[in-house]
DNA sequence: TATGAATGAGTGTTCATTCAT
DNA sequence: TATGAATGAACACTCATTCAT
């Protein structure tokens, strides 16, 4: 009798084993083999379910993202409606839990690698990247004028993921607290210059 | 008679095949025979001058940081002896040419992901996320208090950071320009805080 | 309570597809899997009715060639009882709609390769070879001299399979009126040496 | 130093090893591994030389083809310049040594059987066919009518490949004396027909 | 110094077969 | 009787590395 959920029940496992994999070995050295093992399941199972280990990373990679948005609708919520109290929401999403843990943010660094050669990784990757961005835009284009709001939700855009990405490769626990200190200065000195704009001939 | 300098001929030859082989394909997709391809060179001699595929790894990434590292003190050098024209030299570094190409920036992301599992990478890393923080922190200590000048360095290390990965994934040429902007206004916000500093209550 | 007939209507069903899947992508194509879907049915009961892979084919092969025993033992009664008719009647059996389709000749390919080193198929396949020869004997033993005779019936017998194969091999529709033509011409032509025997010098 | 011919030798050295393989076991039972045992090389040098087992087989049959069209040559240069003469200097080749040992057998059975799935043995096996039928032709139109002569030449193509097959079939060393006498006996009584035309009315 | 032929372990993937339900 | 999830051995193919020349 075929036990219903089984099919995602599987995927799930999969996916779990593959981030722990990845974790231990990085994505160049985690076979089908490994998530495997790691699932306790055999070899045959994993291409069964996903049609391959592009299927697994692309899988596992939509899961991650599938956190991150589901964190970011969660504080958005949770947030006053005020551009800056959903600023600092739309940055903790970023540093939530479930993106500053080991497994993941190892995931991250491999997928961005991956990202580059491979369509479908690059599609997922454009997404996300795309949605940071807009969705910091929205905030800032309710106090700043449009030029003005999409400089800033590039800035902060890029803070969020250099502080992440300086705070993965450190290889140490993740220093959400420090991350967020910055980034949310960060935001406060943006919205600092609404009142007295800035000279706009800093470019080099 | 061996060439004098022969071998640091074929090395720079073979980095360079290194380069445009990951830009290609990804580090994942380049093998020893697509470098020799690449240097028009047989595939054992990559072996004998690096001794096998991490060594030609670690070089095209120490040539890659070399060039990071030159570009920096080249450009501090030119730069006014003044903390914020010294930190626009920082910044402008990490947006030169030799490190904004697509070849090294695909090679950076790829160095990243496998840096979290190979010790030899991973030190070369570490000094370099730390020379970029110890550099912008010389300058901010020159006219921030100690913590604030520390919070600055990190701040502005991430957001370089940051803006070259997002940069770097579009796939696209580098808009330097809207970089160094982003990058610049930054330093000049983190500068004034010196006249009125901040309350410190921003963290979460 | 299991129907009765279930099981030889399950054989039944499979046989077809696998012959069905054999039509599309050969006999190495052809997976237990491919056979269950033509059969609508699920990949275990293959097994559980046949045996195994090999049990299948050889299932396949009997009934193919039961198709043409019975296909040869109804046109002979239809015939008159007289060799030249009789001969005609074995000869239109071989080239019967129930062996010259695409599935049954593509199957009967991938069953003369298998069988040179499978020894059940190779017993199949002896008593289908051994069986035309004796049906050709009997009818021309009846007009000619033993040695004649048996030459006679090896000849038709080459000249059947040959027409069967290289119309076979086209990959289009069958010309069943070309085959028969030929095939029935070399009958005339053997039948007319018995008023003027031939010299038997003409082998090399 | 690169041996010169190194790479034809090997590739002579491997059809070699795939002919013992089919013969042994098969083309169903011939992996790469059985092939490299054979030629007592490392399995990764097959796919080198011939890009695959695809290429392997097509260069396999590449080659008995070969053969059989340069004993075709040779015998028709030998033979009388006279129909009758060339016509069994054509089937003689076709029952050439080269074409009635096992290993060879054993992979024309297979061949015709995979050239049904795969449009490169496709290629070839038409070729082939059609090549044998248009020698036919060329011999029986100097002495016999347009339509008669294409006739006489498929019958002639058909007898070949049936005896050929049987012969095969049989698992037992190739009769060739008997099958010529057959095939002889059958160029006689079509040149025959030259003299007395057929009434034609013979088909079904 | 330089070559590239050769190795053989390792990879993703397929598939006949088994078995709990 | 029937299912299809699961297994695990087998496969073609890749590739870093070695080594005779």
């Amino acid at each position: 009798m075929p036990k219903i959920g089984m099919r995602d029940l599987r995927r799930a496992q999969l996916i779990d084993a593959t981030l722990q994999s990845i974790d231990e070995s990085g994505l160049s050295g985690t076979t089908l083999a490994t998530v495997a093992q790691h699932a306790k399941i055999s070899t045959g199972i994993v291409s069964h379910y996903f049609g391959g280990k592009d299927g697994l990373l692309e899988a596992t990679m939509r899961h991650v993202l599938h956190d991150l948005w589901e964190a970011t609708v969660r504080r958005r919520l949770a947030a006053k409606d005020e551009p800056r109290a959903r600023l600092r929401a739309i940055v903790a999403a970023n540093f939530d839990v479930s993106q500053v843990n080991a497994p993941v943010m190892k995931t991250w660094l491999a997928f961005w690698a991956e990202s580059m050669h491979q369509p479908v990784l690059r599609r997922l990757q454009r997404v996300n990247t795309r949605r940071l961005h807009s969705n910091l835009c929205a905030e800032f284009e309710k106090v700043l004028p449009g030029a003005a709001a999409r400089r800033a939700a590039s800035g902060l855009a890029a803070l969020i993921d250099g502080l992440w990405l300086r705070g993965a490769l450190t290889g140490e626990p993740f220093d959400t607290k420090a991350a967020l200190r910055v980034a949310n200065d960060y935001i406060d000195l943006l919205l600092e210059t609404r009142a007295k704009p800035r000279s706009g001939k800093s470019a080099k």
